[in-house]
DNA sequence: AAGACGTGGCT
DNA sequence: TAGCCAAGTCT
């Protein structure tokens, strides 16, 4: 790691700003810096793309336009309002931090990045940024741009995957932002992490800091950030069985904790689960299979069902640590079936259109459109 | 400390 | 395609 010393600093910052000025991004979030504004957009773009966000963004600001909206809004308009955004803790942190400004901070934000970390789902970063931009404090906000420009800029070769890394980075950028204009200083570096400094083909050669660029300059840019590579998705094969009467489908509710926690799925069964009720899973045909699954369904749903293969491949759905393989089955279950010890209930298409509704379930409805089942 | 937690874009 | 990456936080 090298260091600036102090007119290195100073002439890094004009630098900075100077080209923040002119080139630093229009976005709606950036049409004024009320902290509620500053603060949904900073939990959206968590480890999401810009262009992703901001048709959400703006829908969400529609519909709640304040904090308090957002702390009164029925949990299902708030899911629905997230829909397809993912990490769906977010949204319910988003809310429940909504709650604790309204009752225990009398409806008034906190003012420090300190302060602002107390609040449900605002770690570190998105405290320093809500408090740079929003309260002009100045406290970095080191997210992945700031690690990559950093790195970069000052040689910093450790691993930004661990977690002490980002104190070192905290420290050193505390050091080098503009006191002055601390939030512009951290968006501008955010700008810079998403236009010359990318992850993948960097343009420094074109860069407003090409100069002050280290790695750039030594030709070893590729080597930063150093990060240690995170384990492969694991696989899980799923029987998701498709139950439907007249116009409606046996809905699932999955676990208030985990995975796609309180979402509306097919009645998913693990493979694993199904295998494990015979003595020698590797001798299983494919028609003992199905047996095994009416049994285990009857012991673990209550439900009586006959189930039949409806053909093509498992649709395959990646998360960031699970990868699922869902078999579909067609099943029928008796008209008169005893839902009491089903976690679910019947869901009309109309319900289920005002309901979110995570992408693999999506998924799982369109190949049964494509197979022309319904 | 390391793994859980979604989805879409890009190569 | 499979894998990596994108404005992280929580446990």
């Amino acid at each position: 790691m090298i260091e600036w010393s102090k007119s290195q600093i100073h002439a890094f910052r004009k630098t900075l700003l100077d080209w923040y000025d002119v080139h630093g991004r229009q976005l709606p979030w950036r049409r004024d810096h009320d902290p509620y504004h500053v603060w949904v957009s900073e939990i959206m773009l968590q480890q999401t793309q810009v262009n992703t966000v901001i048709p959400y963004y703006e829908r969400f600001m529609a519909q709640f336009p304040t904090v308090q909206d957002l702390a009164n809004a029925p949990e299902a308009k708030l899911m629905k309002a997230w829909e397809g955004l993912g990490y769906y803790s977010r949204a319910r942190n988003l809310q429940r931090a909504a709650r604790q400004i309204e009752n225990e901070h009398n409806g008034q934000w906190p003012q420090t990045a300190k302060g602002l970390q107390e609040l449900a789902g605002i770690g570190p970063y998105t405290a320093g940024a809500i408090a740079s931009i929003a309260f002009n404090e100045p406290v970095p906000a080191v997210d992945g741009n700031a690690f990559r420009v950093f790195a970069r800029l000052l040689e910093i070769d450790l691993d930004i995957v661990k977690p002490q890394t980002r104190l070192v980075f905290e420290r050193v950028i505390g050091r080098i932002m503009s006191p002055e204009r601390p939030g512009d200083f951290n968006q501008a570096v955010m700008d810079l992490g998403a236009s010359y400094m990318t992850a993948k083909n960097p343009d420094s050669a074109h860069s407003p800091v090409k100069a002050f660029n280290q790695a750039y300059l030594d030709g070893v840019e590729e080597r930063y950030p150093v990060k240690s590579k995170k384990p492969k998705p694991v696989k899980v094969a799923y029987y998701g069985l498709v139950i439907q009467q007249d116009k409606r489908f046996l809905m699932q509710k999955r676990p208030s904790a985990g995975l796609l926690a309180n979402f509306w799925t097919f009645p998913l069964i693990a493979e694993d689960d199904v295998l494990a009720l015979s003595e020698t899973p590797e001798l299983v045909t494919d028609e003992e299979r199905l047996t095994l699954l009416e049994r285990l369904v009857q012991q673990e749903l209550g439900l009586a069902v006959h189930v039949v293969p409806m053909g093509g491949k498992p649709v395959k759905h990646t998360f960031t640590h699970r990868q699922w393989l869902i078999s579909l089955l067609s099943a029928t279950v008796k008209p008169d079936a005893d839902l009491s010890f089903f976690p679910g209930k019947w869901l009309t298409s109309d319900e289920l259109e005002k309901t979110a509704l995570p992408k693999v379930q999506e998924k799982l409805f369109t190949r049964i459109y494509q197979l022309g089942k319904p």
